[in-house]
DNA sequence: GTGCGCCTTCGAGTGCACTCGAAGTCAAGC
DNA sequence: GCTTGACTTCGAGTGCACTCGAAGGCGCAC
């Protein structure tokens, strides 16, 4: 970790760490187009992640791990990078995949049900044998 | 779909359409070990789905859109095809995946609440902006 | 000043779950 | 008897999301 001008900046190895990603995933989001812009580096080369960079790259991980495709993640960051203005498809983007999630959610939960049911059958089955 | 000694069996077609799977998928799960047994052929040679048959295929599926791995739905119906005496591994390996499943499921919901969140933030952008 | 470790890029490899295509067979309808 | 279409097998191809390895550079501890 390091301080520069009142900003404390992440290497690649503690922004894995922070992120709970790889320094290999890190790396491939970034040449994908999945960050905002690219990464700061120190003058040694060294990528250097900000704040700023770490809250987007968890609202990335979130997408991701609501099963949202890189090329949509990658869609939604052209959108804020764009800038102001475009508000309206931003929106349009996230709750058409809140909507896609919830009724994952859902069909997953029906699916869960029933498999708890079987576990009930074993259940009785293998009390009574026991 | 055809009827002889009284038991209604399927084609491939029939058994695709009645699963939601496609007939490859299908000859891909019996090559790969995750139905109980090969299915029935016709004098042709062609696969005849019995009701049994469509019932297993659509515990495979329930697990499968679980997020069980192929690997883990073979293991599941090597068991069950072993028959009796092995209740408690079939149990045990049940269990471990809906608990796995449940995790899941409150790990997405808790991504979803923070995505909501943000959607919430754009609603009321574009609400003052209009 | 040299070893060490973390960093860099680039491109290739992996694992999973299908998905598809080619080439051939068979039964039924015309 | 010939076409049509659904079926068969086999093996190869696809898409996704990483994941890894090689080859080299930089800066700090000793």
């Amino acid at each position: 970790m390091s301080v520069v001008t009142d900003r404390v900046t992440l290497s690649i190895a503690e922004a894995a760490e922070a992120t709970g990603l790889t320094t290999h995933t890190l790396r491939y989001y970034e040449r994908d187009g999945l960050l905002l812009d690219a990464v700061d580096r120190a003058s040694s080369g060294h990528r250097r992640y900000s704040d700023d960079d770490l809250g987007w790259i968890r609202m990335v991980t979130r997408l991701r791990s609501t099963g949202m495709p890189i090329r949509e993640v990658r869609q939604y960051a052209d959108l804020v990078r764009a800038g102001d203005g475009n508000e309206a498809e931003r929106l349009q983007l996230l709750v058409a995949h809140r909507d896609r999630v919830r009724q994952q959610l859902a069909e997953v939960a029906t699916h869960l049900d029933a498999i708890e049911l079987k576990i009930g059958l074993y259940e009785r089955r293998t009390c009574t044998k026991a």
